[in-house]
DNA sequence: GTGAAAGCGCTAACAT
DNA sequence: ATGTTAGCGCTTTCAC
């Protein structure tokens, strides 16, 4: 209520049960000492009243915000569907979002501007990168509760773990068993614990089928240092010499880079080369054909994240805490082909 | 920060400063009278001191709060891009976006927590249907500026009109110029003027070429009333016997299914039916072929609707505010071909 | 267990 | 033009 209606205050209910103001205080935060009987009276009087309290003067009082920074480049779609689940778990939480997007570059100048003077009780944030010492370092400086998505920095709560390694051996094995034997892997910076777990088995899935494994076939690396045009280009020569027959790919940006690639070179799937692509969006359901994923659910990812986010706030001696693993599923579609 | 971390307030300013307290308010905020050289000399003070007013504080007295609610449906990917552009605008403007995911039902309910207790000075909504008289009569009783996307609420501003008109001109006489006459359209509610735009240019071009134009090859209204399966299969049925042998898709959600049923039944653009589409994103650039479109800039939407609802804001007595113009553009690409 | 009083950091109204 | 005072609505501390 922004025009000046005026508000029913935390005196009315006080003056309406008979009681001091501190008695309605503790009603409201059940805190403090108080009898069954005065409590439940002044309830009624909130409730006769249709008391509710301003956030805006119990912050300033309580130093309590009730309210998250997230700090998100919404031109991936990914954090979108994330920023839903966050949403959803903080709303029941009685928190608030505050959404800032974010580039690539000049991070902290934005985010410096957006955090001062405000008052949060905690940060979400999706870097670019985790190299990036000047981020890191501010991110040190505000000694507040952050959890980071996607990339893990030093120090802080990365909030989910993606468990690949299962889903991963179960897409090699169906590739293996319609006969591919030259599969390569495109996946984000190795540095990331999910993407470890991509590498790993992928590699064990190479070892355990004794099938030898060229180290060209795994491109790994943050999007913007190693998947420049040349990187693309070498994928379409190597699908067209049949060097390889099948891509993972694991990074959505990635995929699209690929997928353009190929278009433009007059490659496609499954013709061509077969493919199994990370995420499940409008996108891979709607290609046709339809692709086959390794899928997560990026709604639980962000409810996650919040959960652990909301309790480094509320117990700060656990900060930072370990992430929450999220399973992966793998859906056979029909982007592979038998060879 | 959230911690404990002694802030420096407006007193130690003042004190620095050799003021009062008020003349440091009125430093900061440009209001009341000051000369300019104690100003320079408050000023001076803040910058050594390295302070920032607390918004908390500011709000609570005030009653402004720099604040922003935006509800929406993230599901729906043109959203969240709009949503950058507003955070941009809303950011340079020193107000915070916070953030609330709803459905398409209860909506009330869901803005009243989140509403409740907590300030804004102005709401952005995108419903999901402009008949809902539930909510239409809650947004009344709000009393605060709203301004609303896709659809338009009596008595809101909505912040923008997408000018089609020309765009879809340019499209039939395109669609014509290759052979093609009978063309089917499909679109959102009619009630929304931006739709309304698109309906009266296809049929003007249907008329200036002389062309009989069967009421039955505009399909309008809102998604959920609408677009049921049958809706499609006739689609599919007109396709297959070639009562009409292209479609102008106007809304992306309409298209999402619309391929979906293409693909069900093995219809493919443009071999079996020439296809134009709304809105320009991965996916009409990534399919194979890539899809001709109409586009309009959604970071370009963000912005005005953020600039008309700050102007409601500052100037309530211009509210409801007329929608910003936003124009078109048509670009060919390779999902149409000649009959 | 409960009321009264202090004060969070600021702006607005009132003095001068 | 500027210093002082009174709250905004709440939580917290301190009496009792």
């Amino acid at each position: 209520m922004s025009r000046h209606k005026k508000q029913i205050s935390i005196r009315d209910v006080a003056k309406h049960a008979g009681v001091g103001l501190g008695t309605v205080s503790r009603a409201i935060n059940n805190k403090g000492s108080i009898s069954p009987k005065t409590k439940a009276k002044v309830l009624k009087s909130i409730r006769e009243l249709g008391y509710t309290p301003n956030l805006v003067a119990q912050s300033m009082r309580s130093h309590k915000y009730k309210n998250i920074a997230f700090f998100v480049d919404l031109k991936n779609p990914t954090f979108s569907r994330i920023a839903i689940g966050i949403c959803k778990r903080l709303e029941h939480e009685g928190y608030t979002l505050s959404l800032s997007h974010i580039g690539k570059e000049n991070i902290v100048p934005s985010m410096e501007s957006f955090l001062s003077g405000r008052r949060f009780d905690g940060i979400i944030l999706a870097p670019h990168r985790d190299d990036d010492e000047t981020l890191n370092r501010y991110l040190n400086s505000l000694e507040m509760p952050i959890v980071t998505l996607e990339h893990e920095i030093a120090g802080f709560s990365s909030g989910v773990e993606i468990d690949y390694y299962s889903s991963i051996k179960e897409a090699m094995a169906y590739l293996f068993s319609i006969g591919h034997k030259k599969i390569a892997l495109m996946v984000g910076a190795p540095q990331v614990r999910s993407n470890k777990s991509i590498i790993n088995a992928f590699m064990d899935a190479y070892a355990e089928h004794e099938l030898p494994l060229n180290s060209e076939l795994i491109m790994k690396g943050n999007i913007d240092d190693t998947y420049h045009q040349q990187t693309f280009n070498h994928v379409i020569h190597m699908i067209r010499h049949q060097e390889i027959t099948a891509v993972l790919c694991m990074h959505n940006q990635i995929l699209q880079l690929l997928l353009e690639a190929m278009k433009a070179d007059q490659l496609w799937f499954p013709d061509d080369v077969s493919l199994i692509a990370m995420e499940d969006y409008e996108l891979t359901q709607l290609l046709n054909p339809s692709v086959t994923v390794i899928k997560r659910s990026l709604t639980e990812i962000g409810e996650k994240v919040a959960d652990i986010l909301i309790t480094a706030i509320n117990q700060p001696e656990l900060d930072p805490l370990p992430p929450h693993v999220i399973p992966t599923q793998f859906i056979i579609r029909d982007s592979c082909r038998p060879i």
